[in-house]
DNA sequence: AAAATTTAGTACTAGTAAGAACCAAATTAC
DNA sequence: GTAATTTGGTTCTTACTAGTACTAAATTTT
């Protein structure tokens, strides 16, 4: 495993984010949501709410898993379901009175929690990584969808 | 969310490296294992064993969800636990011959699975990406360890 | 318009993640 | 050398992931 070229990079890779998100999900676990939570409250926050299928695009969340993530909000009362007037199979889901409350008090303390990790790096190395691992996603996308069809 | 400057980063760091993860463990469970349970075969592959810390450390698998999964490589066969000579709290976790065998079949399958992924990659391009990973990884452990001690 | 197919959401399974409590062996302190 | 603390591993709880099967509404086909 270790003596192949891309072994390093995937390692760095996969501490890197993992890294990230145990940074980011420890600050939201003491705020009092699981991350899912989070991403949830931070996707239907100053919006009209939208349906499952919608969310699960914006957060990565599939639908299997969505269902009890929504049931455990709901029940701590900060999100309510509705009858979509387009579509008989489908809910709006939006933030209550308190959910919107709750978003509006955590969501800048995130992002406040967020910023100084970032601080060393200027807006055109951001930009730099980011592209980089556009493409290196464009690759592991490329082949995990199609048999060996590399070059798209 | 969105207008923060690092947020297209983070963005693509999290999904690239779902995205790899998403190939790996999909071709892994093909092969029948969990991704945890490659882990940890790929692990103990051509090695005489090793304690459930050192496991713990070589694939991020915690301590807690450890247990559970070498229980269930034991039951199926592939993994035994032997008493430690030098410390009597700790255990020597090895493959068995099937667990080598099974090893000795589907490792080279999997990286033959991930080669192709790399192909449109020089090795510099690798390993300029690990670097900007690492230096990023660095930033948030910093954060993440202490208060607001940022330029370690 | 009825039949076939697709789609939105739920239910259920096995397994993993993170964290807390716990036990016993090992280390350190005194 | 006994007491206090640390450490390796297990257990337990809550929540999430991935995948499959399923229901019912919507869309497409013919």
């Amino acid at each position: 495993m270790r003596n192949k070229r891309y072994m390093p990079l995937v390692r760095a890779l996969v501490e890197c984010a993992r890294s990230f998100e145990q940074c980011s999900s420890a600050h939201v676990r003491e705020l009092g949501l699981t991350p899912a939570q989070f991403d949830i409250i931070a996707t239907l926050g100053n919006t009209a709410g939208m349906s499952c299928k919608e969310l699960g695009e914006k957060t990565l969340i599939t639908k299997g898993t969505m269902t009890g993530v929504l049931d455990r909000l709901q029940a701590k009362g900060l999100l309510s379901r509705h009858d979509s007037p387009e579509d008989g199979r489908s809910w709006i889901t939006k933030l209550t009175v308190d959910g919107q409350a709750l978003f509006e008090e955590i969501f800048p303390r995130h992002l406040a929690h967020l910023d100084p990790l970032f601080i060393n790096f200027t807006d055109s190395e951001l930009d730099n990584m980011r592209q980089q691992l556009c493409r290196l996603r464009s690759a592991f996308e490329a082949e995990g969808n199609a048999g060996s069809k590399v070059s798209v």
